[in-house]
DNA sequence: TTTGATATATCACTTATGGATATATTAAGA
DNA sequence: TCTTAATATATCCATAAGTGATATATCAAA
């Protein structure tokens, strides 16, 4: 089921579904989690999120809470999962840090 | 040429190129700096790279000087694109700023 | 003159995204 | 009670994006 060496990097949606999953919530409530969160600037569909949420349970960063029924099945991001979206701030951190540098450096002369 | 409603979000390896263009530089320059810039985290091959100029170029985003023999066809990233670059350095701020708040506030009662 | 770095470009394949759709449940009204 | 809107999960399938491999060609240095 694919999977493979990508979630090296996170891309948007699938940064987005790991912070909501900081707390455990369901699929819906993650999509209006982020739609929230945004201003309704950015959406996630149901085919993106059950997609992503299926390859992030594969690589372990989030898991089904046991109990959950399956009319509302609850997830929440691992230790892994904790741990990747840590990294993956300060990845995303030092790529708007170096274009806030450039962007604040350009026209002055070298 | 495709182009669509894409490039409202930018994707890394198109951040990435638009940053290294805010100075005018050749393909081959901008994939040395974003590996530098990266410490070799990051790296765009040629197929990426010239797919993604030719989507900006196309987009008004950057464009390639006039003077530059084809040997070595320098780009430059236009007003449009270093606009578009400031919007995206904030969207891309605003979700790290979501990321940092969300891992910071885990565990303290909600 | 051969080799490695520079440089641009495309092919063809994989991965990612997402609109549309299907299905089922639940809650609130009329 | 019927019906409708919101809640909720899930997949189909088409499009978009990303990329390794490869093809050329030039240039500088040994």
């Amino acid at each position: 089921m694919a999977k493979g060496k990508s979630l090296e990097e996170l891309t948007d949606p699938v940064f987005y579904i790991l912070i909501a999953l900081v707390e455990p919530r369901h699929g819906y409530a993650i999509m209006q989690y982020v739609e929230e969160e945004t201003q309704g600037t950015f959406k996630i569909g149901p085919a993106t999120l059950y997609t992503i949420i299926k390859k992030l349970v594969g690589a372990g960063l989030i898991e089904a809470e046991p109990e959950s029924d399956p009319r509302r099945k609850t997830y929440a991001a691992t230790a892994a999962g904790i741990t990747k979206l840590e990294e993956e701030v300060v990845r995303r951190k030092r790529m708007v840090d170096l274009g806030m540098l450039v962007l604040q450096t350009k026209g002055r002369g070298k």
